[in-house]
RNA sequence: GGGAGUUUAGCUCAGCUGGUUCAGAGCAUCUGCCUUACAAGCAGAGGGUCGAUGGUUCGAAUCCGUCAACUCCCA
């Protein structure tokens, strides 16, 4: 069959993903072999595939490719996430833009019809995008968080949650999201440093009569919309400067209230004037401030951050507009001292990045953590669950885990599992699976309702909060605790994701797992590093430096895409994504490609008998080559460094087995190809393909069937493969020694311009006749020589060099430049004589001699000698010039 | 403000518990080649006071202290 000139990845791609799709290769049945299991991070169900999940789904795949080839049973489950505050957002959106219906208007029924429909529609695309990437997730288990069984597992949870006293109801600090009119957990705020003022602001005093004293505190706020929220000013108990106002109260401007001045050493006497404004209602200080101290709360917005009618003045107004607004008006009454320039950090929602966070008070659900953190932290700690790389996220892991916070589920949306807690009309509620089950524990309490005098709690939890029990749920675990499929694919292998949702979603898994079944999610957590571009910014929509995954598969192919991806990606650090990467890896295609076509030329001249056993160099070298590497990367893949295994295979294949093997096992020009040479050949393709295949799925899997004909079923993708050879030692360095007097030859013939057609007669002083006289035949062939001669003496009018302890002497028509030669020669020798002196002052240092440890003095020892042969070689070389 | 990490060739990074000619790889650069698998290629080459500065040691890119720059996380 005629190949193409180059590789063509589309038809390979479709071609060999639908035959593993057809076959069943990708999908897993419990059986008598040990489970490999990932669950995918569950991507947004309305999102598309970014480099972010490229890099993600990669790094999944070839674990779980290199694992089925490994004697495991492989299962990876796919799925996806209801992300409850992005996908409402957008199903919001295309109401109104595309139907001009508002979300207030519909019954949230309607509008889970809606969100549902949506979801249908546009939860699929991400999933055609992984299998473009090749990826091998068993597609019969495709998950969604608010699939049936799941939404039951979620709100099982939560009662049970509840009834361990682990979930309660209370009145805190939150975030608030006003676009959204939601609350978020602290960990969807996101900080961003801003150039804000702070404003010095003039309060009257009076004393404890109420009488005006004259006198004034002037405070210093960046909030000066919320003064009206004002119920104390708060200054340090050691401020000489405000000791006299004990007892005493100011005005709030604007509202005219009276607010006590207190005491407490919380305040910085530093900072701003001294004096703080306490607005309990509006920052999670002064709240606890508030607390401490008694102080009334008054919530001056509402929820869409416009001022409430508490606020008294510019009611209704957005919060910013209402800031400017107070500044005027309290310039115009002259209370406004000064404004200063003022660095700070202001939290924005992240799901809705240009909206400031509010502080606020509300009511809402809560998970208690510290019970949950503890057993979660110990896993980690004790090393049940293994982090990479290293150490570096476990400090920061423990240190969350330690200093962990309560987390607030509830949030203010539609789109999710409904808060099963059902309300009586006098205020009384019961956490319930149902409604029924609700009315039962009224009823047990002595009251007595109906479906319809109850009402559900409207909001839902969090997305995260059905995210932790994912590698449960996906085999349903919590809804049918001890199924089959629980049990034998639970806890999972490894978990790959980003370092940045270690504590969003991470940590709790991992509390999860350990509280409903006594036992870790997985035993090891990969952390991938961030996508950024060249310039090391990160991906962004705003900035559009983000790729189209699906543009660069069509140019480059999808291996070539993986290639690069995963070349640039040390483990857990940032990858800097740069096209050339891709260019890289589809060249690479196209070598191994040609280097097929090469061998396919030979298929159809061979001589002999295949089964012959062949002594050859190339061979014996090779195979202990391939034994090396193959050692390598298991490490490698242990250790999770599975750039630095593509890096060895790269170099393997191209290096070793296309520009060293293959040109030395090659026949000359129109001869035929020994068979059992053919063989061996064939042979070491096929290993090399396997090696590869997790990396590279599509092209091995397309070299590996074209290599010879195969009987169905024998696919590389459930190749299995063997342990790895005997590495000859003595093998290794004989092929060594043969590439670096090629080099070397090479070199010289170069650097003395000798045309690459001119041949030469290449002399050999060696003391190890043999080992050149076994590989004669493929060194003429590599240095363009016409004969090898052995020699003990210089061989005059040559050019001459020196590899380890063997002279070389190149016989050549060119004329010669002697004194370039001569130059070089001279410039070695000074290189040596300078290294032997170092190493003979190392050896006559006593202390040396002395404390080191005698393989180190051993080694110095050799180098000088070493030194001292290469010295007499070239000192010989010289006088023959 | 608290914590963690990084700093090695023009760029991206390897270099494990100090000791082989240890200063490496890939990309980029330069030189010579259309050699009958591949010019998306072949054969070669050049390039670095290992962030700065002290210390420990017979010996430091590697261990310790201080400083500087950058990055991330947390408040």
């Amino acid at each position: 069959m005629e190949l193409s000139k180059n590789f063509t990845p589309a038809a390979a791609e479709g071609k060999w993903y639908q035959h593993w799709m057809d076959k069943g290769y990708f999908r897993s049945k419990p059986d008598n072999r040990p489970p490999f299991t990932i669950v995918i991070p569950p991507p947004n169900v309305t999102g598309v595939l970014h480099m972010g999940h490229t890099l993600n789904e990669t790094v999944q795949d070839i674990l779980v490719r290199r694992a089925r080839m490994s004697g495991y049973n492989t299962c990876w489950v796919p799925g996806s996430d209801h992300a409850s505050i992005a996908t409402e957002a957008k199903v919001v959106n295309m109401l109104k833009t595309e139907k001009g219906i508002e979300k207030s208007q519909l019954t949230r029924e309607e509008f889970l019809k809606y969100a549902f429909e949506w979801k249908d529609k546009y939860g699929g695309i991400i999933y055609s995008q992984i299998k473009k990437l090749g990826c091998s997730c068993d597609w019969d288990r495709v998950t969604f968080t608010m699939d049936d069984h799941y939404y039951q597992a979620v709100i099982k949870v939560f009662t049970d949650l509840y009834s361990k006293g682990l979930i309660y109801r209370g009145a805190r600090m939150i975030n608030w999201d006003p676009k959204a009119k939601t609350a978020l957990s602290d960990e969807e705020v996101q900080y961003k440093d801003i150039n804000g003022k702070l404003y010095h602001v003039q309060y009257a005093i009076t004393d404890s009569e109420n009488n005006l004293t004259g006198e004034s505190i002037t405070i210093a706020t960046q909030r000066p919309e919320t003064i009206m929220g004002d119920t104390a000013i708060c200054v340090n108990p050691d401020d000489e400067r405000y000791k006299h106002l004990a007892g005493h109260y100011a005005i709030v401007p604007l509202v005219n209230r009276r607010v006590p001045i207190i005491f407490d050493t919380y305040v910085d006497k530093e900072f701003g004037t001294g004096a703080l404004k306490v607005t309990p209602a509006h920052d999670i200080n002064d709240y606890n401030l508030g607390l401490k101290h008694n102080l009334e709360i008054v919530d001056t917005l509402n929820d869409d951050g416009t001022l409430s009618t508490a606020a008294g003045v510019f009611i209704g107004e957005d919060r910013f507009k209402a800031r400017k607004k107070v500044i005027a008006a309290l310039d115009e009454q002259g209370l406004l001292v000064k404004e200063q320039e003022y660095t700070t950090r202001l939290g924005y929602s992240e799901r809705n990045p240009d909206t400031v966070v509010e502080p606020r008070i509300s009511t809402q659900w809560f998970v208690k953590m510290a019970e949950l953190a503890k057993p979660a932290l110990d896993a980690v700690v004790e090393g049940n669950v293994k982090i990479h790389p290293g150490d570096r996220f476990l400090a920061t892991y423990k240190y969350w885990m330690e200093n962990v916070k309560d987390w607030c589920i509830s949030r203010q949306l539609w789109w999710g599992q409904q808060i099963p807690a059902f309300y009586a009309p006098d205020g009384t509620f019961e956490v319930a699976q149902n409604v029924d089950a609700a009315i039962a524990q009224f009823k047990a309490k002595g009251a007595t309702y109906t479906a319809a005098d109850l009402r559900q709690d409207e909001d839902c939890l969090d997305t995260w909060f059905s995210s932790w029990l994912w590698p449960m749920e996906v085999f349903n675990g919590i809804s049918q605790p001890d199924n089959e499929e629980i049990n034998y694919y639970y806890p999972t292998n490894v978990l790959v994701t980003g370092q940045d949702i270690i504590f969003f979603w991470v940590a709790r898994m991992i509390m999860a797992g350990q509280e409903y079944r006594n036992e870790k999610p997985f035993s090891d957590v990969y952390f991938t590093g961030m996508v950024r571009d060249k310039q090391g910014r990160k991906m962004s929509k705003q900035l559009g430096n983000s790729p189209d995954l699906l543009e660069l598969i069509e140019r480059f192919g999808a291996d070539a895409v993986r290639f690069g991806i995963m070349i640039s990606s040390p483990a857990g650090n940032d990858l800097l994504f740069d096209e050339a990467a891709l260019e890289q890896g589809s060249k690479f295609n196209n070598k191994i490609w040609n280097a097929l076509k090469l061998v396919k030329m030979w298929e159809a001249n061979t001589t002999g008998d295949a089964n012959t056993a062949v002594d050859h160099f190339a061979i014996r070298w090779f195979e202990s080559r391939l034994n090396e590497v193959k050692t390598q990367i298991a490490d490698q893949f242990t250790d999770f460094k599975l750039s630095e295994a593509l890096k060895a295979l790269y170099s393997l294949i191209w290096d070793d087995f296309c520009s060293w093997y293959l040109e030395w096992v090659k026949p000359g020009f129109e001869q035929p190809c020994d068979a059992g040479i053919y063989a061996k050949t064939v042979y070491f393709f096929e290993e090399l393909m396997q090696l590869l295949h997790p990396f590279m799925p599509f092209l091995t899997e397309e070299v590996y069937q074209l290599l010879k004909e195969r009987p169905a079923g024998d696919d590389l993708i459930i190749r299995q493969y063997g342990a790895p050879g005997t590495i000859d030692a003595k093998m290794l360095a004989e092929g060594q020694l043969a590439k670096e007097v090629i080099t070397s030859i090479r070199d010289s013939r170069n650097k003395h311009q000798i045309k690459p057609k001119e041949e030469i007669v290449l002399h050999i002083d060696t003391l190890q006749e043999a080992a050149f006289k076994q590989i004669e035949g493929m060194l003429s062939k590599q240095v363009n020589a016409k004969a090898i001669n052995y020699t003990k003496e210089p061989v005059a009018g040559c050019i001459t060099l020196v590899v380890q302890k063997d002279k070389f002497y190149l016989g050549t028509e060119t004329v010669l430049d002697q004194g370039a030669q001569k130059d070089q020669l001279e410039k070695d020798l000074a290189y040596l004589q300078g290294f032997l002196v170092s190493v003979e002052k190392k050896l006559s240092n006593e202390k040396f001699v002395q404390n080191a440890k005698p393989e180190a003095v051993e080694i110095e020892r050799n180098k000088k000698k070493d030194a001292e042969a290469k010295i007499a070689a070239i000192t010989e070389s010289l006088k023959s010039l």
